[in-house]
DNA sequence: TTTCTCCTCTGGTAATACCAGTTTTACCAT
DNA sequence: ATGGTAAAACTGGTATTACCAGAGGAGAAA
């Protein structure tokens, strides 16, 4: 491990040094890892540690633990970087989360069209209409969000959800971490409101591309927006 | 917790049981977890399992480590349960996970179409000549999965390419534990290659529609094919 | 009332011992 | 030499103890 900061846990560190290890040396996918009491003396830290950092390589796919056996690598770590908090993120890695979200919404929406139920729709629709009420603020932000989530979980696919909200907390840690607000969209909040119309419509009479179509065009503003807003 | 299973590893019990502590008891997002002193006594565990399971529920999202201040909730464990190791992969998800691809490779395609270099797209091609070469085997089964990784990796969406990859690994263990092939898609192999080569064609020549169209497609088949296998 | 100190809560690290599977080694019998 | 078996030396898994370090509250001093 290069140098330990102290400001860091030591076991996010030792996370990062086992990954980069993983990355830079040849193991290949199906190879043994060091064993822990070993990477806990090369690294000059304590079992536990190693040991923290090995539970979390394991819940994100890099490792497999076999008992008597060894921690046994499944994969590059670069492979999973995704919704990690090790992750840092960077002001050109909202465009691979909107990228993605236009993704998962677009497949959410078609899926909602012939999958969601008579309430479900009339509770979207709500959605809409307290957007209306709402003025351009915080809370208007919250419904918005909340209408996605909505459409997701009416997808009827929990891994779309899933996918949805790790993208939504990236989403969140970066207006956090970074400071600077993308919501700013909001300068075209009228635009913004007719379109979830557009597409709570197509939802409910189940037409599937214009349901998609219109969480295309969703994104076609927030880039628009997003591009204004970065040349200011 | 419930009671111990001899077989499974203890951390992994724990991570389980504070993901139900959280479920059931009502903790909102952002309310602080019992301290891992009280857990660990009240679950009847030693400290270190408990730190390990909840470094595990950190990362994918969960919770957020606090110096000082306790472990916080970021939001509900099944709002994330994706690809952890930890979550029971049923035949039914399986529908999930091919749905969830065709969203990622959707939009992978139709990036690909403006993003891929020359050389890129000649390796593309690549893996179609390969198909036609391979018999219906393991190695066309191969061929098959690295033509649609690299069609993410050329989306120039890092995030895309981990996505997809995490739904890989997941379709792999649902192989690996539940014992049945998903992959006697292959009866329509003809077909298949028929597809992957339009896909091919049409990102080289930028038709983002054409792609789009063709990665439906490819599902359309997917399922078809899996529809069939079930009701043997 | 305000401010500062200190105590006690929290998570973070370390070190140690031992349990429980796996693999290797070494030895013995054939 | 070969094969099988038992012991030894790995591996990860769990428990215990101690102490460090940040955060926050309680109470004393200004």
């Amino acid at each position: 491990m290069p140098e330990r900061h102290r400001n860091e846990p030591l076991h996010h560190q030792v996370t990062r040094a086992i990954q980069e290890l993983i990355e830079k040396g040849s193991f290949k996918s199906g190879s043994r890892l060091p064993s822990e009491r070993a990477l806990s003396e090369q690294l000059q830290v304590c079992r536990n540690s190693v040991r923290e950092a090995i539970r979390a390589l394991e819940i994100i796919g890099v490792l497999e633990s076999h008992h008597g056996e060894g921690n046994i690598i499944r994969c590059r770590p670069s492979d999973v970087m995704m919704h990690t908090t090790a992750a840092k993120i960077s002001r050109e890695s909202i465009i691979e989360i909107l990228e993605t979200r236009r993704a998962i919404e677009s497949e959410a929406a078609r899926l909602a069209c012939v999958r969601i139920s008579r309430e479900q729709g009339k509770i979207l629709q709500c959605y809409v209409g307290e957007m209306l009420i709402a003025n351009c603020d915080k809370v208007a932000m919250a419904i918005d969000a909340g209408f996605h989530r909505k459409m997701a979980e009416y997808s009827g696919n929990r891994l779309l959800l899933s996918h949805l909200n790790a993208l939504m907390r990236n989403m969140e840690d970066i207006r956090g971490t970074a400071g600077y607000d993308i919501f700013s969209t909001y300068r075209y909040y009228d635009t913004m409101i007719e379109i979830h119309q557009e597409i709570s419509d197509a939802i409910i009479k189940d037409y599937p591309e214009e349901a998609a179509a219109g969480v295309t065009e969703y994104f076609r503003m927030v880039f628009k927006a997003w591009d204004e807003n970065k040349n200011e």
